[in-house]
DNA sequence: ATATTGCATATTGTATCCAATATTAAATCA
DNA sequence: TGATTTAATATTGGATACAATATGCAATAT
């Protein structure tokens, strides 16, 4: 019988599986903008203590997914319409260097991914799967970029906006928008020009920002 | 009698605390890459339990500045020339941007304020000055561009490699030849030309890495 | 009717304690 | 003498308990 090496201090803790199942719930919009977060009931509903609740919830102060206030509190942070185009900015002028630098180092297999993943975004009936696969699709795309640091830097930023995208794909032709634009995007890669890449990498962000902008109800 | 107006739920909890101060000990240098933070030690230090360190630990690990292991404790984050070559290059996409946004609305005073701290740069004989006086440098040319999320994300990598740059200052001729720089890019804001004040920002952004890079010794 | 105060309950911050795991030292074995 | 096993100690993760503060309601005062 053949024993899996198994790493204890790789398992994760408590905390970490609360933080993970709370971001989650908040980016898919589950957990909505201004629900307040209980110690004591997330105590009951993961079955633990408050203490790895409260690490959790500290975890997710600093992602900037909720406000805490001193004996008050957490809720779940909303975003404002500037700070939401804010990070679109963000975005518009972080990914493009990103995706010039990924699309030289891109393998013929992961350019295979990102068209894997723009025909399942093509196909997909579920909306709870259209915010999974646009990021996928994003992040598919940036990690041959060798640059870490601007990924993670990213998914946080992502994070924050994921629950707006989330709705906005639903609305108008959100979802056949974005995938033309994947399609534009990874044609682009394909034919190895990381200016164009970059150019629609942009652009794809600020039409979204727009889109966003023009459908903004908060 | 007249009493101030105090919001107890505004005062920092003592994880806030501990936090504020083993982050400032990281990156002016007096806790080093690799040290161990023990929790019992820090508990004794700053008289309090060890769910308070936790938290302030849990923190500094979300900043990027410690990494920890599950059961084995916590360490002081080190960066690889790589790593640290890569926040640079971060910085050099980002800050020009948000100088180019910031210059057109730059009041008088901020421009002022900008130029003191050149003056005060210059004359500035205690090292341990240097990293805080080229930090507010640059935070206090950004603080005009309206985009408080990039000055969030900007301070965090800043954080990150603050402990290279301030020792980088002290070495060759780092502190002439960033006053220089600083002082061209306050000359580009003055002279409100915004394309000029981001290549400023961006080169000297470059430069340091540069320099950084040429004198890696870790 | 409204304002103020007191009290109960809810909630959070932190202290203490226990269990689990890692590390190191000592004892034992080949 | 070196390898292995066992025991002791150090350290961390999480449970429980206590203290501090916020909120809401009832009682009282104006």
């Amino acid at each position: 019988m053949k024993l899996q090496a198994y790493d204890i201090s790789k398992t994760a803790s408590a905390a970490t599986i609360i933080f993970d199942a709370l971001r989650h719930a908040i980016i898919t919009g589950d957990l909505k903008q201004g629900e307040h977060l209980r110690q004591d009931e997330l105590a009951r509903i993961f079955n633990v203590s408050r203490i790895p609740v409260r690490e959790a919830l500290l975890k997710l102060e600093q992602h900037g997914l909720i406000r805490t206030q001193r004996y008050k509190g957490a809720v779940v942070a909303g975003l404002s319409l500037e700070e939401a185009s804010e990070i679109f900015e963000f975005r518009a002028f972080l990914e493009p260097e990103v995706i010039r630098r990924a699309v030289p180092r891109m393998s013929r297999s992961l350019l295979d991914a990102a068209e894997a993943n723009c025909a399942a975004f093509a196909t997909a009936s579920d909306p709870m799967d259209w915010g999974d696969l646009n990021r996928r699709f994003h992040t598919t795309l940036y990690q041959a970029s060798g640059l870490p640091y601007h990924m993670e830097v990213l998914s946080k930023a992502m994070d924050r906006i994921d629950p707006y995208l989330r709705a906005q794909l639903l609305l108008s032709d959100g979802m056949e928008r974005a995938n033309r634009e994947h399609l534009a995007i990874v044609e682009a890669c394909k034919a190895n020009d990381a200016n164009r890449a970059a150019d629609r990498t942009r652009q794809h962000i600020l039409d979204a920002r727009n889109s966003l902008v023009q459908h903004w109800k908060d």
